[in-house]
DNA sequence: TGACCGGGTGTACATCGTATGCCTACGCTC
DNA sequence: GAGCGTAGGCATACGATGTACACCCGGTCA
């Protein structure tokens, strides 16, 4: 009866619940996803979301599986060219999360292994595997990438996030710029190479790192590291 | 008059609360620390709390802050031990870090930089530096170990806290290993090395790229990278 | 003496996730 | 068609959380 109509409202699902779900977190960020608001954009009650979601956790997993989803997979590269196919699967995840501001901080959250998730990793996994890489260090290698995989990496100097509110942050007292020289130094280096910028440019960070880690990579790889059994004492 | 005995308590203080704090998340974990629970536990009121701490942000940056001022600083190394020092460094902080394992989530959380913080990064900044390092290549270096510098790195196979209920995540089928033959692989691969074993070798596997990320930080050094003035468009 | 003030108290509110039970419409079998 | 299980949406309610606001008490200082 409260319905205002009863028009033939197209049922939920898992998908719409996951797929409204972004939409919010894109436009209004991912503090305000909450179960009510979700349910209130899909006109409906809020218990009415446990149909298709088990809890919260579970629509967080859902969302970050089905974005990850939207990744896109390279035809398989020939193994010489396992470089630049892992370069241009990493970027190409990068650009997905860079699209949805909110992804990077529910990526690091979630703990669970959806689908999606273990389709990326496998991808990668088999490219260095493709190229020859023994599995021990292809393992060794997914560790070393860790979050890179997904395209991004700390923001140590950025802060993530709206601007901290001039009028918070009394209690602990503003830290002083002279007590830290070598930052300081470091900071107006970039600022002299980049004027008018604000912020680290993240983009050539992360290809630099990238790079810097492949070629360590490549060098182990070259020096047959995966070929000597005993490494290490176990 | 509730109060059971008007006992002369010791006042609060900014540094009391922190410090219960980080008592109660070493103890119970990071998600029974509410303002509540804590509050009871120094046998105040929730609110006396705000007399020290501007709310559950500056509360949660106040005990990242006093627990990373707990790590240990070197004397100043040589600029020739550079490599030595920074891994040093890293591990000292990934001890610190390890005793207490709310901290790796916290830490990836705040936004922002409190003194303690920015000192642990002042420190680093100033061997590389020392050693010769051009403010350029330092501040990737910096980029570069990202989140390494706290002594962790993102578990990309374990999963970090507790154990998934198994009556939870029904909605999201649980996928299936078969479908992921690589990743089965290593796995099966880092079994066999290490029998018995559960999960990875989280200590192995930091050193491991740390390694890695400092060779390749060394070889930048030594090609003399840093005094090419034009590296790239800008 | 009286004003101030640092610090602890008490009450109250908005918001959140979600347990539980009900109600309705559809599709199945007999 | 009669009976009925089931999927999906609804209504209510509970406990927990962060924190705004007003108060009050004991000291210090003019």
């Amino acid at each position: 009866m409260p319905r205002g109509s009863a028009s033939a409202r197209e049922p939920l699902s898992r998908g719409r619940v996951l797929r409204a779900a972004i939409a919010l977190a894109d436009a209004e960020g991912i503090d305000a996803v909450s179960m009510r608001r979700l349910a209130e954009g899909l006109g409906v009650v809020p218990m009415a979301l446990y149909k298709h979601v088990a809890d919260k956790d579970d629509l967080l997993d859902g969302m970050v599986d089905t974005l990850i989803g939207d990744m896109p997979a390279l035809q398989a590269p020939r193994p010489t060219q396992w470089r630049g196919a892992v370069r241009d699967t990493i970027l190409g995840a990068r650009a997905v999360v860079a699209a949805h501001p909110w992804a990077r901080r529910a990526i690091e959250t979630r703990t669970v292994r959806t689908p999606a998730v273990l389709g990326h990793m496998e991808r990668l996994t088999q490219l260095f595997l493709g190229a020859g890489f023994s599995p021990d260090l292809t393992h060794h290698v997914m560790h070393l990438l860790g979050n890179r995989i997904w395209g991004f990496s700390p923001e140590l100097f950025n802060d993530p996030g709206g601007a901290p509110s001039p009028t918070k942050r009394r209690t602990s007292g503003t830290p002083d710029p002279q007590d830290y020289p070598g930052i300081l130094l470091i900071a107006a280096d970039a600022q002299a190479r980049r004027p008018g910028a604000v912020g680290c440019d993240e983009d050539f960070e992360f290809d630099f790192a990238l790079g810097v880690i492949l070629d360590g990579v490549a060098r182990l790889h070259r020096s047959k590291w995966a070929s000597d059994a005993a490494r290490d004492g176990g």
